[in-house]
DNA sequence: TGAACATTTGAACACTTGTTCAACTGTTAT
DNA sequence: ATAACAGTTGAACAAGTGTTCAAATGTTCA
């Protein structure tokens, strides 16, 4: 009892199958791929990396400056901080926040590229 | 009535302020790129995207290799398609598609060189 | 110590999203 | 024409997500 053939397509190029197969990533590299794409997904994260490109600022001026409550974007950082998107430091009462490292501006760049072309 | 500080942070660096402000991109490029890097954010999408990175495949081979239903995998094309990451082409009854442009791969090759590092 | 400030956290809510199922369109070949 | 195949589409459901609100933690300074 044979299974039932796709199309013709993949009858005919086996070898190319079996090579697409052996190029995907194992699943739990999958699943942290898109968890880290999931993150530039969210325009108030995006906005958040965008105004840290090249700044150190607390939570509550990038609140401020975004427009949004503190508690919104302190959740947010904290999902950035865990993907190690940015980083933090302790200075008195603020926490400052910044990039943790350049492949957050090379991803933001080449979708920019993409979105605008 | 002046509205209550914030911290005390963003006092002391308006034009910081200010710079970080100008930097931002509109509110409707925001949204698009959003978009655009929340289709990354799946993994079966992502899945579809490695497949073809250099392969023309059809629908059905897609399906199969991904151990998915061709609706399922139907459903998912039309996002990429309407976002531009993947074209297709109509050869006899199948539907071959393949990756659009080349930020797909570089999108890619920078988002697993940030979790594998 | 106590008050004010900066941030974090958890629960709850509305909203979005991926898959399934069934029905439908269109192409090929008999 | 008819049947078989390849793919698309829409509705529906479960699962996931972003924001709000209230409460809690921890730091600074008087």
């Amino acid at each position: 009892m044979k299974k039932a053939p796709c199309c013709e397509v993949n009858e005919t190029h086996p070898e190319q199958i079996e090579r697409v197969k052996n190029r995907l990533p194992d699943e739990d590299t999958l699943f942290a791929l898109a968890d880290l794409y999931k993150l530039f997904g969210d325009s108030t994260r995006l906005r958040i990396l965008y105004v840290l490109l090249d700044t150190e600022l607390c939570v509550c001026d990038i609140a401020e400056l975004l427009g949004m409550t503190v508690s919104a974007i302190s959740h947010q950082l904290r999902l950035l901080k865990q993907a190690a998107l940015v980083k933090y430091r302790k200075s008195g009462k603020s926490v400052l926040y910044s990039l943790a490292d350049s492949h957050v501006q090379t991803i933001l760049a080449q979708g920019m590229e993409h979105i605008t072309e």
